[in-house]
Parts: structure tokens; C-alpha cells; sequence
DNA sequence: TCTGCATCTGACAACGTTGTCATGGAACAT
DNA sequence: ATGTTCCATGACAACGTTGTCAGATGCAGA
């Protein structure tokens, strides 16, 4: 009768073998084994060989952390990712276009989430460091990062991504929040709205601040006066941005075009829309795109940003300075793209105004 | 003339400080520093002043993994997560919720994406035992997961989420795959349907052949036959699922009903609808909740999984398992909830087989 | 004064690996 | 035969930490 395997009762807590065992089966010096698992030359075929095959037979697997405490040159394979969070699409995008480029140099990603929370990014950046992580990735939200300048001066490679560092040097990539959001202040211009409202997220989050920053500049070069520009800001989710969408939308006055800053609040100015009968009425065109905004009615128009091209760039550069590029710290602007899917092409209604 | 301290040029590569350094400061031995920056008890608290604020002047930072060494029953304090992609908004609900329970424990995550890809899967978890994490959550593709019972005899913890393992004991937590499909099956049965489809994902993927079997076994317990119900699978993306269910859609002898098993199926399937004109007309359910749902024309009504449920209870058993539960393996099945939202109640249509 | 005990402290080995370096043997040139 | 070079190999220290253990100190009780 033959028992099934059941590691919680039988022959649990066998131990890993090291890399001794695997020398003691193969009758080499540990030396050689280290050159064989680590790819290196000078071992002659038969040894491979054998130490291979005791590498199997032991089922042994190099423990890399032990690996890279010898010799302070080496590295722990591995990065520290701070994003504002994981479960964000966004987020979620860039984190897989970095980890695909970072596979391919065997690193793993510890990840993340910061919760737009000054304290939280603390407490993450140093339990990354804690695990000597090889480089650093963050998107941040405190009002200053010149607390990490004696990591950076460490040679600790940084590369902030979605927002811009303050207080230090260091490579950045980011979306072109300004130039994008003017082209949504065009764009609704053009077609004849004069009337416009910006719908914006936390001000202390600095991609909030410049799309705002570049909406009413957009507005400005138009010739229209940006103190008619109805500006609601703070709105951290959907249920706030909908409650101001829909004040500002019953209001005396109400705009003929909407401009929202993310998703979340463009979720809000969507349903108040919606509610009020207005969304083949009021333009719309929100700030990121976003799944099925193909499939609303009317489609959304918004300005798509580049996730996949931001995580790219930004594995690149972390690669780089790991591998010590000293170069200035220098900031990649990833372009938008507006797609037109008809809520920003809405005209400005007749009987609007009243 | 002051300068601009910058990384690149001036003083990089100061040496990070060790115990050493801040027991030499300090005056005291490193044991007394280990003590210290551990918390641990039998310092007096004169010494522990001095030994923090020598800390402090040199901004030590404990290195974990140098610590983890020592004693083979030290931790790393990290985890390795496999998920079908970070990307993936189901699977970052996960990641969020088993970083949120994990994090107060300090352990950190090491993400990364299966693609549905075995030769990936191995890799993957080869990267992660490398770097000899205290365990691993996993969402798996390969047919079996016996190749890592060496590694749970070891002790290693596992959990799988999403999917249950096959070849080897170990806790699983899980969406209620069939009896989901299943209430699908009866609530479209339940508004009049008799001519059903099935749009279904890759057949090598566990969730997709469970939720197939549900929504079968659901049509025949209503004692329709079920060889009257159309089955498309392998349907991997938003247009492969398209073209299936146009195809479908204008056959001879059409569904009047459609269940969709995942996301990107309901996509498909919801462009082919809308394409044809029969978005009011055909009904449709899909698996797995999305954004946004609820705001389509009409509202889709879907089976919705609950993805912070699976993290949380994931997390809390690799953590219990990290410490020291033995109990026999066990499947943690998470229930699915029907949301209707309109698609899935519209009825069949009096023109309808023609 | 001495003993016993508790408290605080640090020397030292060990964790699993890699860099350095010395050794030994084979191959080759003289 | 001798010297030189090259290759394969392993002994050993070191990486930064923690567990173990022993020593030192202080104090209470006999």
C-alpha cells in the first residue's frame, strides 16, 4: 500500500542543500561548483559534468542574496518599484512593461503601493533599501525627496517615473501632463466651446497640478479668459467628481465642455453627465485613456498617455545607471495622444447658457 | 560660489555604512547595535540613545538580507507572487490586497507575470526560490505542479490563487468557478432562453474549462439539452472572441443568449453584439466583473468574482504556513455573486431563430 | 566579606557565497 | 633536461549579520 505524498505530516523539513553538499557528491572544491552554477570559465568539461549532474541530483539552487554579500561590487538582482498602486491599470501597465525589460537581465521587481501617502513612501524606500535593492523606481508624493540624497550619493541608482523629484537630481520619466492638457483646451476650443471647466484631482499631486497648469494655459493662449474657467480640484474619487460635476453642471452657468484630470474623476463627470441627460450635450475629454471608452455614448475622447513606453524607458534608464552611466540626471517627456471618439467633439449647444 | 550637490560629479560612492561603523561611533560592540536596531531587550537605555543617534549620524540602514544568513530559520521577510500579469486589473486587486496584509508583517513582494507560459512559470519560480523567498503565491499554467514538491518538502510555503495545483498538496484559495457559471446558465434560462453560447478561453487554462463544465452542468440540471449549446473556446483575446461571436451571431440558427468566461471574451463578444445591432436583442453575461460595466448600453450583467477576498485570504495563509501551520492542505473557494445590470435579462426576442 | 543572581555587554563563529591567490600538472619552448 | 606558460582546481578570507556564550559589573542576602 502506497502512502500519497503529504509534506505537512511525512519528510518535511529536509534542508537545502548548499553549494558543500553539492562539492561533497561531486568530489570538487566548492570553488568549482561556484564557477560551474555561475556560468564561469575554467572548469573542464568532465567537472561540468559531474557537478552538474550532483547539481540535479540535490536539487540544489544558488542562493543569490548569500551571493551578493560578498564583495561590495556585487548586486542583489533585484529593484525596488513604488507606484501609486498596483491594483491601478496604470500602474499595472508600467510596472509589466518594466519587468519585461527587466527580465532579461535575470532582476526581480519588488513592487509597491505608495497610496499617495508621504509616510508610506518612507517606510517602502526603506524597507527596499533594508533589501539592498539594486536601483530604485518611484513615483512619489512627498513635497521633497532630498531625504534619499545620501542613498543617491551612495550610488544607489534612482529613477523616479509619473511625477517629477523635488529636492534632488535624478533621471525622471514622465508624461507631457501640460502640453496634453492644452491640447484638450484647444480642442474643445475649436469646437466653439467658451465656456469650459476643469475637474481636477488632489492638488498636492504634482501631475494634477500641471494638467490644471496646462489646461487653463491652453485656455489663456486661446484668447479666452481663464478666470471664466469654472476649476474644481481635490476630487480624490469618483463620488466626489461626480457631486462636483453635477453642482457645477445645475449651476447658473453651467459649462458647455468638460475637461477632467484622471480616470477616477472622469468616471464622475461621466455619470453626472449621464444623470443630468447631458452627455450628447456637454463635451467631455478626460485626461488618460482608459478600457471600453470606445464603447460609452458617446466614445470618449481623451488624451491618451503611454504607460508601456514610460515603464520601458524608465527599466532602460535604471539599467544604465546600474550598470554606471554617470551621466546628469536628465527628464524623459513621454508625448499624449489625443483620440477623438466623440465627447470631445460635441458643439456647444443652442439653447446652452440658460 | 556655492555648487549644486550633484551625484553624477562630486562625492558619490561613499562607502554604506555597516555595524561595524556604528558600534565603532558608538563605542560599543555590534552585538549591541544588532540589539539595538532589532529592538531586542538587555540594553540599557543610555547605550541604546547612544548607539540610535550614531545611527542616525551615519544613516545605517540594517541590511536584511545579510541577516537572513544567519540561522537557517531566519526569514527573508519577502514573498514571491506569480500572477497571470501585473497588468491585469483582476489579478492587481489580488496583489493589493496581499500587499496590504502582508506589509504589516514587513514582508515584502516580489511580483511577476506568468503569460500563461509554463516555461515562464518554472523560471519564475527558479528566480524567486534564488532568492530563497519565505514563500510563494502562485497562479500556475503547467499541467502539473509536482516539479516543486522537492521545494514544499523543504518546508517552503505555497498557496495558489486562483487556480488549484495539480500533482501536489497544497492550499489553494479560488473563485467558485462552476457553481458561478452555473447561476449564469439558470438566471439566462430563467428569462426564456433555450439557444445558448459558450465563448470561452484557452481550454489549457484551468478557470476557463471549470467555468465551461458549470455553465453545461447549469443548462442540463434546467433539462435543456446541452448539446444545443454553441461552444466556442480558445478565444485568448478581444478579437479572436470578436470574429466567434460574429460568426455565431450570423449563423443560421443564432444564440439567443451568450455567456462570456472572462474579461476580454465579454469584450469581443459585446463589439460583436453592438455590431450587429443586437446589443438589445441577444443577451449576455460575462464572467468577472469590469470597470465601468455598468455603463454600457445596456449595463452588462456579469458573474463578479471577489479579487481582495482571494489576496487577503491568500495572504493570511502563506502567513500562517511562514508560521508554522502544518494542517492538512485545504481549497478556500471564494464565492461569485450575480450583478444584473441589463444584457443578462434581456429576454428572447419574438423574431428571434430568424 | 563572600556568594548568588540578574543585567548588560562583546568576542567569536557561523550563515552560503565569491574574490584572491597559490598549487600542481601538462604542454611547450629552449 | 630545464624553464616557461597555461589551465584547472581548491584553500581561505571576507561579505554583514545574528546566535551562542562567557565575562564583567552591580547588588542583595547571608
Amino acid at each position: 500500500m502506497t502512502t500519497m505524498s503529504n509534506r505537512y505530516q511525512s519528510d518535511s523539513g529536509r534542508k537545502r542543500p548548499t553549494m558543500k553538499n553539492v562539492a561533497d557528491l561531486a568530489g570538487v572544491g566548492i570553488k568549482t561548483v561556484s564557477r560551474v552554477v555561475n556560468d564561469e570559465p575554467g572548469v573542464s568539461e568532465a567537472t561540468r559534468q559531474r557537478v552538474m549532474r550532483a547539481t540535479e541530483q540535490l536539487q540544489y539552487q544558488l542562493d543569490i542574496t548569500a551571493g551578493s554579500l560578498k564583495r561590495s561590487g556585487r548586486k542583489t538582482q533585484s529593484i525596488g518599484l513604488l507606484l501609486p498602486s498596483v491594483s491601478n491599470p496604470f500602474s499595472g501597465e508600467i510596472h509589466r512593461a518594466m519587468e519585461d525589460a527587466l527580465a532579461v537581465r535575470g532582476i526581480a521587481v519588488f513592487a509597491a503601493s505608495l497610496d499617495d501617502d508621504p509616510d508610506r513612501e518612507r517606510k517602502l524606500i526603506s524597507a527596499f533599501l533594508g533589501r539592498r535593492v539594486d536601483g530604485l523606481v518611484l513615483t512619489t508624493i512627498a513635497k521633497s525627496q532630498a531625504y534619499m540624497i545620501p542613498e543617491h550619493s551612495r550610488d544607489l541608482p534612482l529613477v523616479f517615473v509619473d511625477r517629477e523629484p523635488a529636492g534632488i537630481e535624478a533621471d525622471a520619466v514622465v508624461t507631457d501632463n501640460e502640453i496634453g492638457a492644452a491640447k484638450a483646451a484647444a480642442h474643445l476650443i475649436q469646437h466653439g466651446h467658451t465656456r469650459l471647466a476643469y475637474l481636477g484631482d488632489r492638488t498636492d499631486i504634482q501631475t494634477a497640478g500641471r494638467r490644471r497648469t496646462g489646461f487653463l494655459d491652453g485656455v489663456g493662449k486661446a484668447g479666452i479668459s481663464t478666470s471664466g474657467v469654472a476649476v474644481r480640484e481635490n476630487l480624490h474619487d469618483e463620488e466626489t467628481a461626480f457631486r462636483a460635476a453635477h453642482e457645477l453642471l445645475t449651476s447658473e452657468n453651467p459649462p458647455t465642455a468638460v475637461f477632467s484630470s484622471q480616470n477616477l474623476v472622469t468616471f464622475g463627470a461621466m455619470r453626472a453627465l449621464r444623470a443630468l441627460g447631458l452627455h450628447h450635450k456637454v463635451a467631455l475629454i478626460g485626461f488618460d485613456d482608459f478600457t471600453l471608452a470606445d464603447m460609452m455614448d458617446p466614445g470618449i475622447t481623451v488624451i491618451a498617455q503611454h504607460p508601456e513606453r514610460i515603464g520601458k524607458l524608465a527599466a532602460e534608464r535604471i539599467l544604465a545607471r546600474i550598470d554606471g552611466d554617470e551621466s546628469p540626471a536628465q527628464t524623459y517627456v513621454i508625448p499624449t495622444e489625443l483620440i477623438q471618439r466623440g465627447s470631445g467633439e460635441i458643439r456647444p449647444q443652442a439653447d446652452a447658457g440658460k
